[in-house]
DNA sequence: TGTCCACTGGAAGGGAGGGCTT
DNA sequence: AAGCCCTCCCTTCCAGTGGACA
């Protein structure tokens, strides 16, 4: 019988213990090395909580992978491990006067949920009992979604503590409302009682608060510095000891490596994380017995390839084609671009991709979005009596991602403009 | 020193698309 | 069915601006 395609794969030789996922940055350890202050930081502050009453609200800053999640989730799980074990015996908790079960952790990502209407109902809908509908994704009143999740809440006595991670996000998308409705919330509750705890990348944004917003929500700040390398070794070492059956499965400078490497980009442990754990899926495809630092260049350029197509791939059309317009003016030798010309490429691939184009204050906007997601550089430059613009320059190899943009089946005719343009060049030469 | 260019970027508002309510 | 809500994407309008140049 001829054997099956996985086969040959299902039988190498893994140098995986089993549990690929702890080196996953969302894996939650048992030990955060380098956070335990931290931990206790929070859980002096959360203690309260267990006794039925309401522990300060906490806005937490750090870059990414600082470990702020990681804390946050640790303490969740924490509570969940007390209420288990509370279940599971007739063990006396110190917390007997209020019962564990009644703290409830509602974790939402603002940067998945970055409208006030979405974060409200999906808050809402943690809290579903047999008698409440769900709240629908859209359709109601603000004021409604507001006032079943105060119903929902205040149901039985319960101490919430609602979780806003990347809050940043959802405040410079739809400002502090949100915030104000939540932080004032306990004034209308009876029985229970809500904490809140906000996680932002930046230090700056509760400038653009409201005052009263910005007193109640930052009772306690905590600020997460990053790892440095050392400590990033540390954390690596502790994961690959869990996840490896030997130790020569990793040479000793791959673990300082990939920390040197995350050091650089401000002490982030879940990019050291993401380096290690492709570092190690690259070796195991090459059918390596060990991970070497061969291992971790290779994962480094691949995440950073991952990253620019993803981001390409999923753009909306329009900026897709924003994007093309600035990749072919580049080709064709232009080296900075200003808006203006930007715009004339951009309207003569619409032309031939038979689209209509957008306004060239719809495509500023677009411009600055594909700066922000790190596709393009741009700057503004005056050039005195010739005007003041925008100087944009791409920051992605440039033929790859022509050819990701033209996958794109629904701009399909855009090819035809690089093969005409490629044609002209030819003559040039 | 004032002018002027080529924009920048804020504000307001339209309308489509999703859905609920009466 | 008509009227409403919320979000998203976009247009229109326009005051503001940095710096070369007359």
């Amino acid at each position: 019988m001829e054997p099956n395609i996985f086969t040959t794969y299902m039988h190498s030789k893994t140098v995986f213990k089993g549990d690929k996922d702890i080196l996953r940055p969302s894996y939650i350890p048992e030990q955060l090395p380098h956070r335990e202050e931290y931990i206790h930081d929070m859980a002096s502050i959360m203690v309260t909580a267990l006794s039925g009453n309401r522990p300060s609200n906490v806005l937490i800053f750090g870059k990414t992978g600082t470990g702020k999640t990681a804390v946050v989730r640790y303490l969740e799980r924490e509570v969940e491990r007390l209420k288990k074990e509370n279940a599971d015996s007739k063990f006396q908790n110190d917390f007997e006067e209020f019962n564990v079960h009644r703290v409830k952790y509602v974790y939402i990502n603002c940067e998945v949920v970055d409208t006030h209407y979405g974060v409200m109902k999906n808050i809402g809908n943690k809290f579903m009992s047999q008698w409440s509908e769900q709240i629908p994704f859209t359709g109601w009143p603000m004021e409604k979604v507001y006032e079943s999740l105060k119903e929902r809440i205040d149901e039985e006595p319960r101490v919430v503590v609602i979780i806003l991670d990347e809050l940043d996000k959802l405040v410079s998308k739809s400002g502090d409302s949100v915030l104000y409705h939540l932080s004032k919330i306990n004034s209308e509750l009876k029985q229970s009682k809500v904490s809140l705890i906000g996680i932002s990348n930046n230090l700056k944004f509760t400038e653009f608060l409201d005052p009263r917003v910005r007193s109640r929500l930052g009772e306690e700040k905590l600020i997460f510095p990053p790892y440095n390398a050392d400590q990033l070794q540390d954390i690596l070492a502790e994961r690959v000891n869990k996840a490896f059956d030997s130790d020569d499965v990793m040479n000793d400078d791959v673990i300082a490596l990939c920390a040197a490497l995350a050091a650089q980009e401000h002490g982030d442990a879940r990019r050291a994380l993401d380096l290690l754990r492709v570092a190690t899926e690259i070796a195991e495809r090459e059918h390596c017995r060990s991970v070497n630092t061969n291992h971790v260049y290779k994962a480094k350029n691949k995440i950073e390839q991952d990253c620019v197509r993803e981001a390409v791939i999923t753009l909306p059309t329009h900026s897709k084609l924003v994007m093309y317009a600035i990749l072919l003016s580049r080709t064709d030798g232009h080296e900075k671009l200003t808006t203006g010309e930007v715009y004339a490429a951009y309207k003569e691939v619409c032309l031939v991709s038979g689209m209509d184009p957008l306004t060239q204050r719809r495509i500023t906007d677009i411009i600055s979005e594909l700066d922000m997601l790190g596709l393009v550089n741009a700057r503004v430059k005056s050039f005195g009596r010739r005007g003041r613009t925008k100087e944009i320059q791409p920051s992605v190899p440039e033929m790859e991602t022509i050819r990701t943009i033209e996958e794109d089946e629904s701009i399909e005719p855009v090819k035809s403009l690089r093969t005409f343009q490629d044609s002209r060049q030819m003559k040039l030469m």
